[in-house]
DNA sequence: TTATTTTGTTGAAACGTTTCTATATGTATA
DNA sequence: TATACATATAGAAACGTTTCAACAAAATAA
């Protein structure tokens, strides 16, 4: 691998004139710098990035720590996110599990994007001493160095409930998803809150862990039931898919027989027959937002926590 | 930040002491090591990857460099690339675009898998003088450093083509995905092979780019055709799946007016009415035998380039 | 006892940049 | 002509690690 030191000796130069010309500094004149930039060319010259952040102390790269890159959610969160750090030169980089605690460790990036609930509050309070700005998206953190952006899953489930109510449903089930999560258990509260003012109880809880397996699962159990609930609020789309599968083959219709609802608006919710009702967000703009947030932390600004809107989609579900 | 420096004088040794404690060199008694490690825990101390990567020479990092994060098909792709490639305590990291020729030029990884065809390859012949190993996916390229794992579309499009014939087509037509990528192309070959074998030819070849959208804008073409195919093979699924869209709502009966079949059996294909028949291609564990592969790369090993077989899933679309 | 090996520790060089400070040369100003 | 100033270049320190080579002290062998 070529150095800059080679690029100083094909040149004739010093080191710290090629690293000048190389960045475009006004006090090496167009023609050398011209010069010297096409022998770092010829000779193969990329700088190293390593040596780079030591000095610079800092990468120009921004992580994304998310669960895994098999849910249908993040993609457009992920090209969102993309697209605006991108417009500002930034490098963003993807991770999950052992790879995210490795990269946020070793600071191999200036700020992070967290949405995955595998990593502990715990370990991100204590990595918040070292490293700003972080960005989380999955929970609710009090914490000075750590910004929340969140989905207003509160709101958003207690408008659907509403809703739900409205179209006289009244033996409402919940379906939760992974229990201690915050997604979860703020659905949850958002149901709770819309049945409360309306003088109702919950009428049943199954649980689940957001994947549509698990929504399988219940749904053969919902089958066995004598006394089955009218309407099924489901913590995601994926369960809720799940469920539906399960319910159909067995002949109970939907929404005949049986309501039930999603969360993430995600892709095969319109293509299933019935098409799934269910909260969309607008990921990729949620993703932009974010990316922007960051930027400004990254530039010292200090953020409020925001929390994102989602709409109702009400289709042939329920 | 606190560095090595602050741990030696924490603990009153010198810095290659630490250094040499944290990476548990035998040469330090366990006592010792075991005192230093928790002193830099207590001033909160982690080692800075720049540095280390800097004197290493090396970034225990893998890049993965994908087109976009939109599409099915990668999901199942990382995850098992990032599980192999986990058990040997490497780090994972997935870009696109822009990112990716950030990292790929600071070679701020050790090795890297591309899947990506805005990356050309002219950069990838460059890079490679600089930077190895490195795998590409979704191309054949013939260079001493690079080295190719893709998938037989040759031989599965050949297959499928030869099944369909069998079930009695005889117009069939191609849909073209991106022109000239290797997946397009060799797709479209495989067909060939099959339609001359039985002294046939195309009847007719749409051209789209691999989205659903282009799908359905060929369908609209199709439907004002006065001489139809009675078959669509399609480059993929999702412009398999936008055509299907199409062509039902205008009254277009799949599979009795018109067969269609895609490409990589993502998961919608199973959830659509008619169940389209594609190839399927077990992403995860090819993304595993891909990493294993890079490992002994890493290793210094050579590698022969391969070609990863799909198997056929017939289902209801023709 | 002396010689030899082992054990634990250290100093310093090196990795490849950036950037501060110094210096040489040339040009404008008095 | 001397002085000041601008321009172009160079030297060297610093970033935070790893690791080689050196060495003292302790343990073992002769």
């Amino acid at each position: 691998m070529a150095t800059i030191k080679d690029v100083a000796k094909a040149a004739g130069c010093s080191i710290s004139t090629v690293s000048y010309a190389l960045n475009n500094d006004k006090r090496i004149p167009e023609v050398t710098a011209n010069r010297i930039k096409k022998i770092a060319d010829e000779i193969n010259y990329l700088p190293s990035a390593a040596a780079r952040n030591l000095k610079k102390q800092n990468t120009n790269t921004i992580l994304v720590a998310i669960s895994n890159f098999g849910g249908p959610v993040y993609n457009e969160l992920l090209d969102g996110i993309h697209n605006e750090l991108a417009k500002h030169e930034y490098t963003m980089v993807v991770s999950t599990g052992a790879s995210s605690d490795n990269m946020l460790k070793q600071r191999t990036a200036d700020g992070a994007i967290i949405s995955d609930i595998n990593i502990s509050d715990k370990f991100l309070r204590q990595l918040s001493k070292n490293f700003k700005p972080i960005i989380v998206l999955d929970r609710s953190l009090n914490n000075q160095n750590i910004n929340n952006m969140t989905i207003d899953n509160l709101k958003a489930m207690y408008l659907l409930t509403q809703d739900v109510l409205s179209k006289g449903y009244k033996k409402i089930a919940y379906v939760h998803g992974v229990k201690d999560t915050y997604d979860n258990k703020t659905r949850f509260s958002g149901i709770q809150k819309a049945l409360r003012e309306n003088n109702l109880e919950i009428f049943k809880e199954y649980f689940g862990n957001f994947t549509k397996d698990s929504g399988k699962e219940i749904a053969s159990k919902i089958i066995e039931e004598s006394i089955k609930p009218d309407m099924l609020i489901c913590g995601n789309d994926e369960m809720a898919l799940g469920i539906m599968e399960v319910l159909q083959e067995n002949n109970i219709k939907i929404p005949e027989n049986m309501g039930i609802s999603g969360f993430d608006d995600i892709q095969l919710s319109s293509y299933f027959t019935p098409k799934l009702s269910s909260i969309k967000i607008n990921h990729f703009e949620w993703g932009q937002k974010i990316a922007k947030t960051l930027l400004r932390l990254l530039k010292g600004a200090t953020e409020k926590s925001t929390k994102e809107l989602g709409t109702l989609i009400i289709r042939e579900s329920y």
